[in-house]
DNA sequence: ACTCCTTTGTTGTAAATACAACAGACTTGT
DNA sequence: ACAAGTCTGTTGTATTTACAACAAAGGAGT
């Protein structure tokens, strides 16, 4: 675990907080590292959890399938940032979606409670990682709130428009690369995977983009 | 604001807190309320804030209207839950939907920055209060995945059923009240209202649940 | 270099949706 | 009680989307 304290120090969890502190706090907080092979679920749909997760290397994915065989993609978590903290609350109830490693994961997990309970010895920090929970969640929220942007578009070609407008003011840039395969941004903005590569080529036919893979540029 | 002590008690920020206890901490956060009229905006997209709020009467919508017309209804809030915690983070930036009051409404304003610090006078119950902070808008988040899992549905039946199904799950019961007109209903699920209409009548024809107004029953 | 497998683009068709237009029921205010 | 306005249900049509099926391109492993 001590190998990547320099990417803890990065994530939301512990913004602001120094590499001591991390290392004294990871024994604090009793945290556990493991690892997901590409697939593995983290968590699954229906599941109860009392830990929150920051993801150190790899990718995971937050989707849904339903017994039709659509899948939602709901988020995307890159390393650095958290999954679980919607979770964790006493009368949260079970997950609604399953966490799955989209590429081989390292995951540290933390017991809630003693996050939330303020501990007995010297933690000078602690009070700044309920904070920074705090912080972490209301991003989630935000971007769960773009999300619901991108979906409200009534046809595939201004959904793509939304996520794509979005993702270029987000890296302010109107180059950029996306966390998605085709089928994988199809589920994410929940259209047919065809109509959309479909309508991909259109607008790159009419010039307002151009890319090649997961490599987009506005025009 | 004396008046709605025991609504602020009953409300998710100040819940497990005693009565004089909310009297003392609306003077040690300065609370302050304001009285909008049905269709007023409390906020706009746009705008940065740094008050979280409280509805303590009436009912408030989160909603975003496109430039092709479309209304996006992305939120309810209601009389003890609160708007506004997803943006007082200090990289948040500015809101992404317009707050509107869809009944006459009062809402109390809570400075985030009189939340988030630890008061130097006694005030045993303000951690309790940060506590609450984080589960209210954890529960938010979930709210938002679930209606997220409404949109994703492919057919405006599959989003009504996802929708109802919930809707009855939450009130514990077949039988119950949907806080949304037709038109609000459609918005909410990103759909076109006629078409809805349509979609449920057939329901009822095919037995599938009843209803009248806004009160519904799953059979 | 070869095969196997995955990803992406392309096309046609059937099905679903958005849109417009309207009628009837219900509200609200005078 | 009346008129004006809003909300809901209904229908037809044009548009859009989902689905299936396939071809081409790219990658991984032998």
């Amino acid at each position: 675990m001590q190998k990547y304290v320099d990417t803890l120090k990065r994530s939301q969890l512990f913004y602001g907080v120094g590499d001591s502190e991390i290392v004294a706090m990871l024994n604090c907080l009793q945290a556990k590292m493991l690892i997901f092979k590409k697939g593995d679920y983290i968590f699954r749909e229906g599941e109860r959890i009392d830990h929150i997760t920051v993801l150190v290397e790899g990718k995971i994915l937050v989707q849904h399938d339903d017994f039709w065989g659509n899948r939602n993609i709901v988020n995307v978590i890159r390393v650095g940032e958290m999954f679980g903290e919607a979770y964790v609350a006493p009368e949260s109830g079970a997950l609604l979606n399953d966490v799955i490693a989209e590429e081989d994961s390292s995951v540290i997990f933390f017991d809630i409670k003693r996050i939330l309970t303020v501990c007995s010895t010297a933690c000078r920090f602690h009070s700044m990682v309920v904070q920074n929970l705090f912080f972490s969640i209301s991003e989630k929220n935000r971007s769960l709130v773009q999300k619901i942007g991108h979906m409200s578009k009534r046809s595939t070609r201004a959904k793509l428009l939304s996520y794509l407008s979005d993702e270029a003011k987000r890296h302010n840039s109107n180059r950029f690369t996306i966390p998605f395969s085709r089928q994988q941004l199809a589920d994410f903005l929940c259209v047919d995977r065809s109509a959309m590569s479909n309508e991909l080529c259109k607008m790159r036919d009419e010039g307002l983009l151009k890319f090649d893979k997961n490599e987009f540029i506005l025009l």
